[in-house]
DNA sequence: CGGCGTCATTGATCTGCGTCAACGGCACCG
DNA sequence: CGGTGCCGTTGACGCAGATCAATGACGCCG
């Protein structure tokens, strides 16, 4: 939609602006702050989690190096951004970063494309975990972390993925439980290879893109 | 965050951008567009819907006048904008604008507004049936439309709603069934009235906002 | 105002996933 | 290199909500 990499360079520039923070794997990086927040991911990858109800966590998005992650400030459900890894994060309140973003176009262009990003992203995963079963769910995550964080592999691809069953579990409606009994249906299915707790080698994209329910593979575009 | 009064004039002022379209209830405002559309409701109510599989369909999101929409082009769903009743609307290539909207800062403004909304609204939906029950869903949702179109009554709230009850099951991935058991749950503890297909009195929006799980009762403002 | 079609309600039964419980294994640390 | 603890896997069972089915009523239009 609009250019990011010069974008990401007027971002730097701003870091006087913001917070720089360097937090460890499974600290906070944004959390019970008053206002809505923007965080600019330099490295690591984050989850952004909400409090639904007593001990229910749901995650609301994955968050990777690069990513400009919008934290919302408490409303009908609290948020925080935790690190997956190790990561280094530039926090700016929301007010700020934009009426200066004002003043420059390639700010606000990266600012809006990664709103828009997130927006299409967080969509996708409403109609997923609204309508769809365990299986789908699982694939639909495997297919999205595949665009996003896989390495390409001939037409396989392969995951070395950040999160814990409990973060895919809590980010897909389901539970840990089903998360394994699926990973390992599909691994049965010749669908998928796992190896140790964070590796997954998908075997067959176009197969999995159909048992997702997705209209097309999806593209690797942006 | 930003004022948005004098954007939607700024707004009006690009009509010569889009194309204007009057749809009747139940008529198709945006579909099958290959490209990133936005869509300026300027008046009516409309749903965004997306086809999950088969014969699954994912209710994205409730709009209504002076919304600023994001359809996006079908990637792994399709998506389609549709009247919930007799609708209004200006259509613009999401490209188009957003290049214009480069030298109007309150254009922009209005925009980056109209994104971070919906992106705020998309999560809630998210944690909403991504870890609720039939009756915390049904309870968010009462609470999220009294916001948006209430009608304030004392310290009660009248709406009427312009979906059926197979849209607010789309919604909320449960089925007209339980939608309707829930209202009639609902009805037996005293905190809705029901009147008609279409008005639901809510008699007790603490009480509601208990049940849907949530921090603090739903603010009014933007 | 009356007939009809669609939508909503209510009940009975079924099932996918949650819950509870026990086991297994990878990784980390001394 | 061996112990320990967390994380993941696997199995048994129960339940919330889906599905199937039938009735009821709202609202539209002649």
């Amino acid at each position: 939609m609009l250019p990011s990499v010069a974008a990401d360079e007027v971002l730097a520039q701003f870091e006087a602006l913001g917070r720089l923070r360097i937090v460890a794997s499974g600290g906070s990086i944004v959390a019970e702050e008053s206002e809505d927040t923007l965080v600019y991911l330099a490295s690591g990858a984050a989850k952004l989690v909400a409090f639904a109800s007593q001990d229910r966590e749901q995650v609301v998005a994955f968050h990777f190096a690069g990513d400009l992650i919008s934290v919302p400030a408490p409303r009908a459900h609290a948020y925080a951004l935790l690190a997956l890894r190790a990561s280094e994060a530039i926090v700016f309140p929301a007010g700020e970063l934009l009426s200066v973003a004002h003043e420059h176009p390639a700010m606000m262009g990266r600012i809006v494309c990664s709103a828009y990003t997130s927006l299409r992203r967080s969509r996708e995963k409403s109609i997923v975990i609204g309508r769809k079963t365990a299986r789908e769910r699982v694939a639909c995550f495997l297919i999205s972390m595949a665009d996003r964080i896989g390495l390409p592999e001939g037409n396989r691809c392969v995951l070395h993925l950040p999160m814990s069953r409990r973060d895919i579990a809590d980010s897909l409606g389901l539970t840990i439980e089903t998360i394994s009994r699926q990973l390992g249906d599909l691994r049965g299915d010749g669908l998928i290879e796992t190896a140790g707790r964070s590796t997954i080698r998908l075997l067959d994209l176009a197969a999995l893109a159909a048992c997702a329910g997705h209209l097309i593979k999806q593209s690797s575009q942006i």
